[in-house]
DNA sequence: TGATAGCGGACATACTATAACATATCAAGG
DNA sequence: CCTTGATATGTTATAGTATGTCCGCTATCA
């Protein structure tokens, strides 16, 4: 089970374990994981990159799945709501959660080459910006933190 | 000189030193510092709160400065492209810098209640994330890093 | 059987951002 | 003076992102 997504891995497992992870989980939690959802996630799976919904909704269009941006939307609204994907502020875009179901405080690091997105640990809630934030009497809940630079893969290719 | 915006402090003083500390970068490194760019530069002055560019195109129809996107969003990209305000990805918005023409990685406090915005120092390339990206060789370049929580006022009355 | 709740279909609309082209202004050089 | 180039602004149109609303379906449960 990689981290990044960087690396060369046997991307099938990648989408078959991602979506038995997820499915698993809504079953323990009462949740509906309609085919919607489902094919919206693996859509998500299929590159570790970010997926802007309208580029969700054409892949739904053309399999009959559905074909107002509502539609894309609301899957992608029940992914985010129970962490099984992330929304990438920076890029309006969406990710597959690397770890669906353990709560956590994601960051990402984006390559600005090849697009493709890794998802990393940053509590918020230790490090400088939590001093900083503590000694201005903030108490922080969420954070959005998106690295831009270049992959290991990117760095050779310098393009 | 406050570095929050969340205590109470002299905030005409504050907007005069901004735009005057940008009148004078500008003067420094061959910059036009026009009409709209100031008026802009204020206007997100006005509150250490987040502006949306049609909040700010609104505003300069109603003064006869431009009434079209385009003329707002010039105005936004000249600021931000040189550091003189910051786009908040999470509000599509922007806000004043703190310090302006310091260069630095920022990052953002947000209030969820009541909107504003400060700006703290959040170095990506030291700290948790930094050693995350180097042990799987990704090349930090930029950071977008915005916490969202209850600023120190908001925190008594808990709305 | 009827009430409720969740999901998805469909239409319209709002909000955010940029492309493309035209015009104005000003300074440097012939 | 006139041209030219650079920068900024004016204007129209369009692209891209996201939501509101209403309706019907289905599953569930009293
Ligand atoms: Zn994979
Ligand atoms: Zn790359
Ligand atoms: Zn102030
Ligand atoms: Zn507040």
């Amino acid at each position: 089970m990689e981290t990044t997504g960087f690396e060369r891995h046997d991307h099938g497992a990648c989408i078959r374990e991602g979506v038995s992870a997820v499915d698993d989980r809504c079953r323990a939690q009462g949740l509906q994981f309609t085919p919607v959802r489902r094919r919206v996630l693996e859509l998500l799976l299929e590159g570790h990159r970010a997926l802007g919904a309208y580029d969700i909704l054409d892949r739904l269009r053309e399999e009959g799945l559905g074909s107002q941006p509502p539609v894309a939307y609301r899957a992608l609204d029940f992914l985010v709501k129970h962490g099984f994907a992330h929304k990438i502020e920076r890029l309006n875009a969406f990710v597959a959660c690397a770890c669906p179901g353990e709560s956590h405080m994601p960051a990402f690091l984006i390559c600005r080459n090849c697009d493709k997105v890794a998802e990393a640990e940053a509590d918020m809630r230790d490090g400088r910006l939590a001093e900083s934030a503590a000694g201005v009497g903030f108490r922080i809940e969420r954070a959005v933190v998106e690295a831009e630079g270049l992959c290991p893969n990117c760095q050779g290719a310098a393009a």
